[in-house]
DNA sequence: ACGTCTGAGTTGGTTTATCCAATCTAGCAC
DNA sequence: GTGCTAGATTGGATAAACCAACTCAGACGT
């Protein structure tokens, strides 16, 4: 459901405040008709949901936000913005990153053993079940 | 690049220890040509490397591995898992996970600041530049 | 040498998805 | 009523995915 086409980028624009119909489409150039596909199958996957807002002197209109499920996708946003930091980079170097809240340092994905100890990414199996 | 149709799904079969063309076509019900394409891509961009190979009374042929750039994209494929098990859980639970190869310990996906200290999502901001 | 078999692509045609522009739909202002 | 506007819908053009049939190269049996 996340790898069609734009769905990532819609979370994208949503981790970074936008709430609007206009505001991704304008974002994102994405054709209105699949916007609107896209926006109900995120409120139908739980990952979004739909407020009704009032603009002075216009009619109600609905807005998108990201549920709780949705704000998770994060660490995945930042995980693949890593990446192409690194194996991808552009001259102007990144255009997102993340830090904390809280005390302002920069942060970054990586994997923790369950103490909450770093472990190296080359230290890592990927274990699989069935075939 | 990695957005397009199955290629995170090679990369992942890739993680699990496939290497060659019909294993995966079998594995992701890939049409081969498509698997042809998305291989090729993923070689152009300097995420899987084509190795010879030769079986004993064959010919020779082509194997496909993960490059140090590919195989960075283990963060992103837990983090990914790592969500869909909290949001979109299977009944028969997970059908991966991570763990240390050096501890066997299971690892999860997390931010971490400058220290290594875990920093809870709900803290994390993605600062944006540009509009 | 000759024909057969097999894995790895290629090719051609159909189906599905995306794209794009034009149109429609409320509800508010006047 | 008429006009305006954001959000959504529709119809047709383009591109991508899908599927089956085919090609190709080399190893093998005889």
């Amino acid at each position: 459901m996340l790898g069609e086409r734009w769905t990532l980028l819609i979370v994208r624009d949503a981790l970074a405040g936008l709430t609007r119909f206009a505001d991704f489409r304008d974002s994102l150039g994405i054709a209105s008709d699949l916007l609107t596909s896209r926006l109900n199958a995120l409120v139908e996957a739980g990952v979004m949901e739909r407020r009704p807002y009032r603009e002075p002197g216009a009619r109600v209109r609905h807005s998108y936000h990201l549920t709780p499920a949705g704000q998770e996708l994060v660490t995945v946003l930042a995980s693949l913005q890593q990446w192409g930091d690194v194996n991808r980079p552009h001259e102007e170097g990144p255009s997102m990153w993340s830090r904390s809240r809280s005390t302002g340092r920069t942060v970054r994905v990586t994997f923790v053993d369950d103490e909450g100890t770093p472990v190296p990414r080359e230290d890592v199996d990927l274990v699989f079940l069935g075939t």
